[in-house]
DNA sequence: ACCCAGGCGGGCG
DNA sequence: CGCCCGCATGGG
């Protein structure tokens, strides 16, 4: 398989089918592994473990659980999963299916996406990964905690208030809290979320689930486009440009959103800019330019890269 | 001790 | 408008 002269690595998969887990193959490789660990909101509270070469992850939804198993290393088409709460095989299989983007036309993705040798060399480096698409309310908690924060410590917040405020359930062998909808987190004080590590971020949570949980519409952004969509979620403290376009991106597969961080600017200013500093509507006009409606996968490409390879 | 992290809101000129 | 500063917290 090659797209656009970039070559995809196959691996073989041999591993065995076994009792109580089915089976997705996909048409595009999927790198599990890069997709699990480039700051998107699955990659701050999955749970991941390696046994010999197949990789275990674990992540909750605001419905149930769901079990991966997987070749670890390089991309693969084919996924083990089991599940567990309110899924049945099948509507289980649409959820991985749409939370990593399964079905996307990666053919098409890179072809769009392949302008130049940054981004080549970003998607040689990192083949599969995939722009997860996750739930609005999910996405909307985890980047309003991302904000003047690092990962690490947005994953050990984010596991707090799963285990503080996450519905329990119970998977057959043992006990685990579901994500926390909005609802439950506006009912808890600001002293309460401070506990779990949130900082100054506590009231912009507070004020983002009680809007939530009182009629702020996250299901009607899915038919708003992406300027109107955008104006609305920034309408509230705690989400500006860049959290608005995570959200955007990670939480409704807005894929013309272009969420510049740190990382994305500081990378793009040393690659497409020859080191010199630019302003965030600039970078924003470039990228849209540039990579158009797949900006968004653009980007996580450029910013995955630029956090893996130390880029400063 | 000092610097930084998937930024944002508010205040000032 | 644009610019600049403070902000909670923990890890390097």
């Amino acid at each position: 398989m090659r797209f656009n002269g970039i070559k995809a690595i196959t691996v073989k998969q041999d591993y065995l089918k076994h009792d109580g887990w089915e089976e997705i193959t996909t048409k595009f490789p999927v790198n599990m592994k890069a997709s699990l660990d480039s700051g998107q909101p699955l990659a701050f509270h999955s749970v991941y473990n390696i046994d010999g070469s197949i990789a275990h992850v674990s992540y909750v939804t605001g419905r149930g659980a769901i079990e991966l198993e997987y070749v670890e290393g390089a991309p693969s088409t084919v996924l083990h999963y089991k599940y567990h709460g309110d899924y049945t095989a099948s509507s289980a299989k649409k959820e991985i299916m749409r939370r990593f983007g399964l079905g996307d036309n990666m053919a098409e993705v890179y072809k769009n996406i392949s302008t130049d040798s940054h981004i080549k060399s970003a998607i040689e480096r990192h083949y599969g990964l995939r722009v997860t698409h996750n739930e609005p309310w999910e996405t909307t908690l985890c980047f309003v905690i991302s904000q003047f924060n690092n990962i690490k410590r947005i994953k050990g917040i984010v596991r707090n208030l799963i285990n503080a405020y996450g519905p329990e359930m119970d998977t057959g062998d043992r006990l685990t809290r579901l994500f926390p909808d909005a609802e439950t987190l506006s009912k808890a004080s600001i002293a309460d979320l401070r506990t779990a590590g949130t900082g100054f971020r506590a009231k912009y949570i507070k004020n983002r689930a009680s809007a939530c949980a009182e009629g702020f519409d996250l299901d009607g952004v899915r038919s708003m486009d992406y300027g109107e969509a955008k104006s609305y979620l920034m309408d509230m403290d705690g989400v500006g440009d860049k959290v608005a376009d995570c959200i955007l991106l990670m939480g409704y597969k807005q894929w013309s959103a272009f969420p510049i961080d740190v990382w994305v600017k500081r990378s793009m200013e040393k690659l497409y800019f020859n080191s010199r500093k630019k302003s965030i509507e600039d970078i924003h006009e470039f990228a849209d330019g540039r990579w158009g409606d797949y900006a968004g996968y653009a980007q996580q490409y450029l910013f995955h890269n630029a956090r893996k390879a130390g880029l400063r």
